[in-house]
DNA sequence: CACAACTAAGTTGCGCACAACTCAATTGGG
DNA sequence: CCCAATTGAGTTGTGCGCAACTTAGTTGTG
């Protein structure tokens, strides 16, 4: 599937230089808007000594226990080449620990410390801060959500035809 | 200001914990949002040898002519930590020049090549594309940027204010 | 059983984002 | 006029994201 008949956007009749206008615009924003989420949560993660990719693991985790790398990179839509380097620097920092499966060989289940497990609680905090700096609503956030999944639900698929 | 009095987002009453998963998803569905339209970028822009970041420098110049490194650096929020480079690379590539300005010997005047101004004809119909596979009406994609910018812009003041 | 196909994790290399810094040019206040 | 503060560009170092690749373990088929 492409494009649904039905659904098709209403470009056909803007010309090709406005829409190089209004591509600058949206692919700016975007990628604005992720540095900008990006370096707030800099700022607050600073004390917890974690970054946002790290704090977006760690978040799995938490939520869902141990996992093996190949289940945070599903999860997360990342690859072991992101995963790998930044899995060991956690371990480094005490906060989980790596073991190969003895089931499979192949994988290495990634667990919480005793000490990554505490650092839930101080990370409580932190999104009521980062939701409270959006100055959105809750509705305004569920929506931005549902706009954003279809968004990369639509380019995975399209780029998946190609 | 930090949060308009009347626009509170209704957060007081959800816990922390429903917070916590809650931000999971907000910021996972950005950063993921973000990522899917760079790769999708990725594989528009191959044929013309650009980055995704490369492709919005571009679009500035393409749009605003001959611009110093700092002028770029405001329309896009990157400094010259980023752009230096960057530049570098497309100086490289035969697609601008960079020429110290006469005026102002800090500033670096950065301009078109013909081949650089030549290249914005073939990317004319990338945005088409990616605006299709979005499967974003038109509406849908300003109302997107709408929250986007305000999304930005409170962060960007929240984060000042610390 | 043997061997090809596949899978999970890791490594390498490149470009971007950002913090912290240097250096040179410019500006402004005393 | 002079010197301190500011500004624009660049450099260095760290971490992320991804493509392309390697290595080792597993699975399926003849």
């Amino acid at each position: 599937m492409t494009t649904a008949p039905g659904t098709t956007p209403d470009l056909s009749g803007v010309p090709d230089a406005e829409l190089l206008r209004l591509d600058h615009q949206v692919c700016f924003s975007l990628h604005a808007a992720s540095r900008a989420f990006g370096g707030f949560y800099r700022q607050a993660l600073k004390g917890l000594g974690l970054t946002y990719s790290q704090y977006l693991v760690m978040l799995v985790l938490w939520e869902h226990g141990p996992q093996p790398v190949k289940g945070i990179g599903d999860r997360l839509q990342l690859d072991s080449g992101t995963l790998s380097p930044l899995l060991k620097r956690l371990e480094a920092a005490g906060l989980v620990s790596r073991e190969r499966s003895r089931e499979d060989e192949r994988s290495v289940l990634i667990d919480l410390t005793d000490e990554g497990a505490r650092l839930r609680e101080r990370a409580l905090s932190v999104p009521r801060g980062v939701l409270d700096a959006t100055g959105l609503s809750l509705d305004e956030v569920l929506g931005l959500q549902d706009v954003l999944g279809r968004l990369t639900a639509a380019l995975g698929e399209a780029a998946d035809a190609t």
